[in-house]
DNA sequence: TTAAGTGCAAATAGTTTGCCAGAGT
DNA sequence: ACTCTGGCAAACTATTTGCACTTAA
């Protein structure tokens, strides 16, 4: 992986946000200080960064949300009306036998919390 | 949502599996007791299925799962070979602060280890 | 001086939808 | 009856890829 002012941009922007935005959102984000960049490179970036370990790829819900931060991100989301909501980190999963893991190694996780949003469990009952 | 022969036989196949098979994976699967489905009610169903809390939908690598187990699924995602692996739960996470999540009806939850696979860490040192 | 990176356009593929016929209550 | 459901084929859309050119080391 060699240097590219593309790349270079694209994680600074990543860096910047903390809204873990979707590969298309970052790309209108990105073009405002690189006009003439790609979608497609926006996407090949987020690729080689993920498997640098630069970035995260969260799936969550129907799209990809990109992230430059390895704390842990963990969402709620709701069944019914599919909104995804930031849970802040409480204790935290260890995976539970070291043997399963052997050899591993281990940089990040996130949770996904899913059920009724307020609104959606009121509105059933 | 009434009765209907294609979901009951999608659920109780999707029930019968531990292995949180793709849409079409278990199209396939179902196909052997209803040769005349179609995938797209096998899509249609499970998203009935998840809108009702029946069925469970994973997002875990580049493709969404499905489950009827409600169980928590854990699974460690390897950012170099893309290599998915089931991991036994351990202690789990709670939400951190109630206040944030007031109103909401918590139904379940799986959390996504990533890093590197023993494979990838012993070939990169 | 060579392999990685880029822009553009086209392709890929998982998933969804329109339409009309059929089945549950 | 009334409307949820299913099969089929076509559409949708996030993401990837082929290609020819450019750039970093």
């Amino acid at each position: 992986m060699r240097n590219s002012k593309a790349r270079e941009i694209i994680l600074e922007e990543l860096k910047g946000l903390t809204t873990h935005p979707r590969g298309d959102e970052l790309y209108d984000i990105v073009r405002q200080k690189l006009p003439r960049i790609s979608l497609s490179t926006v996407y090949r970036n987020l690729n080689v960064m993920r498997q640098n370990g630069l970035a995260l790829e969260l799936h969550c819900g129907d799209y990809n949300r990109y992230d430059a931060n390895i704390m842990p991100h963990n969402h709620f989301l709701c069944r019914r009306c599919e909104r995804v909501w930031d849970v802040e980190a409480g204790s935290l999963p260890e995976p539970a036998s070291a043997g399963a893991l052997s050899g591993f190694r281990l940089e990040g996780q996130y949770t996904v919390f899913h059920g009724l949003c307020a609104d959606c469990a009121a509105s059933t009952g």
